[in-house]
This record gives structure tokens, sequence and C-alpha cells, in this order.
DNA sequence: ACCTGAACACCGTTCAAGT
DNA sequence: ACCTGAACACCGTTCAAGT
């Protein structure tokens, strides 16, 4: 009869993968991804543990899910962009669908990481690399160079870079700098280029020190590459 | 007294915390890093669990300390590379390094999203960049291009790249085929790009589909972006 | 069809205790 | 100084049982 009350008060909503993966999703970007596990996913639904496994095959299942949740966000986004016209367009228009993509992932900053470290190929990527080859095709290149593109862009063509380290991202801080100079006779180029480059280096967006000014460059030089390869193709 | 035989016949070599990790590297080559346990790292090493903790702090230390020695192995590797003559010769020295470090990755299949998922920076990560910088230096790049590179190179410099996916992996592998025959409906410029390129596409070396092949082309793609820079700055 | 309680195997880690 | 046994908290997951 408590139980009777209760589910007066809150009519229980069934579960249902969309639910749980939306929920999984709700835990990530509130309290990082290291804290999702299966109890506290079931908690956020106000259910235990063991009823998720009725829905989602297992803790993979559901990061697979999540990791095709987002790149399905980014999917939408950038379906609304317009096509470009045939030719050198090609540049512009896939530079704005990687900088769409990007914004995105800035709205859930573990999705990135996920994102590298899933090994089964999410639906939602292959529709978005699908996209991205057929806008290569417009702008004139052959199977092969597009081929070629996609793997000299990367993750950089879903909108992130993953940084081994961070050559100036804590440079700012002052403890950084001073802990910086200490090494000055192991690492002098390091420290060298530091120095020089520490003021005019904003907050990071992404990553480590992937901020948006660094990841743009990167971007630029191989889409300007790719297009040199293309013209004399 | 049983263990009085049992220390004779296996004299007791102390632990340390080079022991210690070596002994991580060797499980994360034989069995892969997912079986890299604080439990099994005890076992390969004749102790029990908690007695590593008088040698390391905890299992994340383990983890950046592998991660630290095999970029050490890199460096060891490369600082055998002959120093090239200034100017523009410092795009080849760069590949020359970026293959080698390349080769000892190869080694170690786990170390590249080991060192992606690493936050804390390790000396041996900085000292290879801080060398990395100095060739470039040489080269006529000002700390500001030196800086920009490093980005647009990302995990590249280390000598390799997370794929997002794999355009061409399993295209070899008939089931893959059939699999994407029937995804043409959805995926018409993917399946066409994978049908024209599978052929000439060799097994993977790194990651999922990181070739060879692709890898130099992407590191080509950027070096030569950045020596046009270097050029005309 | 959908959900759950009890239980299992396996983690990393603490702590007091051994030599 | 170096190592260990017992124990704890917390995982993912199975399985039989409930409605």
């Amino acid at each position: 009869m408590a139980t009777h009350v209760e589910s007066r008060i809150e009519p229980r909503i069934p579960l249902s993968r969309e639910r749980v993966l939306r929920a999984a999703v709700k835990v990530a970007d509130e309290r990082g991804i290291e804290s999702l596990t299966m109890r506290r996913l079931a908690e956020e639904l106000g259910a235990e543990a063991m009823s998720l496994y009725y829905h989602v095959a297992n803790k993979d299942d559901v990061l697979d899910g999540i990791a095709d949740l987002i790149v399905s966000e980014i999917n939408d986004l950038v379906d609304q962009i317009e096509l470009p016209a045939k030719g050198p367009d090609w540049k512009n228009a896939v530079r704005q669908r990687i900088l769409s993509a990007r914004q995105v992932l800035l709205r859930h900053r573990w999705a990135p990481r996920l994102l590298e470290t899933r090994t089964t190929v999410s639906p939602a990527v292959l529709r978005y690399h699908d996209r991205l080859i057929g806008l290569m095709r417009e702008g004139g290149f052959s199977y092969d160079l597009a081929h070629h593109a996609l793997h000299a862009m990367g993750s950089r063509a879903l909108g992130f870079s993953q940084e081994l380290f961070d050559p100036g991202g804590d440079a700012g801080d002052d403890d950084a700098t001073a802990a910086l100079e200490t090494m000055a006779d192991e690492l002098p180029h390091l420290v060298g280029m530091l120095m020089e480059v520490a003021h005019d280096d904003p907050a990071s967006t992404l990553g480590w020190c992937d901020d948006q000014t660094e990841f743009e460059f990167g971007i630029d030089v191989i889409l300007n590459g790719l297009d040199r390869l293309r013209e004399t193709a």
C-alpha cells in the first residue's frame, strides 16, 4: 500500500533504450564520464542497475550508444548547412561542417575521448563521413584522394584533435611558468618557445590545449594541402 | 623451513619502481593493457599486489610510468639520428624522427591509446617535443610557427594518429564487403569509395586503419604545408 | 514483458601487522 | 626498509524470482 501511494504520486515512466542512453549522456555531461556507472545510471532513472540490462546489452553497449547519440547530434546540425557550388567551394563547406561538429563536442567534453576509444563503428560516424566524401566528390576529388583525405584529417574531420601534451595551456599560470624556468637547462627550446608564445595563448576550448585558433590552423594546413593536390591531380 | 628451501632455490630479487614498470610493459605487450591489473602485475613479479604500493603510488602512477618508458624508448632511438644541415633539411629530419617513433609504437600497440589518455605530461614527451622544436628552429621556424606546427601535428609528431573509424580496414574481408553493399542506399559515397579503394589497401599497422601509407600521406600534407609557411614567413 | 534482490567475481586501495 | 593478509568499497554482470 505504501507502494500504491508512491506509484500514484510518481507514475512510473517505463524504461527504454532511448531513455537509458539519454540519461547516460546527462550523467556524463553533469558528473563526468568516469562517474557513469550502471548503478549511478539506474539511480538517475529511478530504477535498479539490473533493470538496465533488459534494454541494453551491457555497459559497452551504453558507451557505443551515447557515442552514436553525440554524432547524431552533429549530423542534425550539419544537415542544416546549405550545400556548396561545385568546385573550389568544397573547402569552405567542409571547414564549416567541421567547425559545427566542434560546437557540439564543446557541449559534451567527454565525447572526443570516448569516440577515440570506441572500436565498433557508429552508424552516425559512418553517415557523417559519407556526406563528407560527397562534398569532396562535388569539389572534384577522386575516390582515391578522398580516401587519403579522410585519413589525413583523422579525428579533425569530426571537430577535434587530441593533443599529446599541452605546449602552452598552463603557461598563463605563474606556478607553471616558474616550474618551466627551472627546466630551461634540459628543455631549452620548449621553454624558449613557451616564454614567447604564452601571452597570446587564451584558454583552451577542448582537450588539453586544443584551442580554437590552433585547431583552425591545423585544419587549414590540411585543407589547403588537399586543395592543392586536388588542383594538380 | 619449506620457505627456507624455496628462498634458496629462487633467491628473491627485491622489487623496485624500475622492475615494476618493466614488468607492467611486459604484461601489456603480452596480454594487452586491459589485463594489466595490480594483482596480475604482482603475480608477474612473484609478489603480492599490496607490495607494489611500496614502490609506486597507485595504478595511475604505473600507467604514467609505462607511458614515459615507451617515449624514453623513442627518445633513445631518435637521439641516434644525425642532425640535419640548416634550412630546408628540417623537413626530412622531422619526418625521419616521426617514422622512427612510429617503429617503437608498433612494438607496443597499446601505447598510442595510453598516451592519449594520460593527462599528466611525461618528462620524456616534453623532451621529445623540445628536440623537435630545436630541429624546426634550425630549419628557420619562428617560435610562433613552431608552436602552431606542434598543434597541427598533434599525436602525429610522436608517430601515430588515432582514426575515428576505419574507412577501408576490413574492406578486404568478404563479409564486410557484403555488409557494405546492403548499406549502399544510405551511404552511397562511402560505399562507392570503399569499392574502388579496397583492393590497394593492405593490412593496417597501428590503430584501426592507420596504415603506413596513409600515415605518411598525412604527415607529408602537414609537413609540406608547414614548409610553405616557413618559406613565406 | 518488464523489473528486481541476492550473489559472484574481480577491481583498486587502506591499514595494521609481520620480518 | 620492505613485504603481506585481511578487509573494504565499488565495479559489471548472472540468475532465479517476482509482477
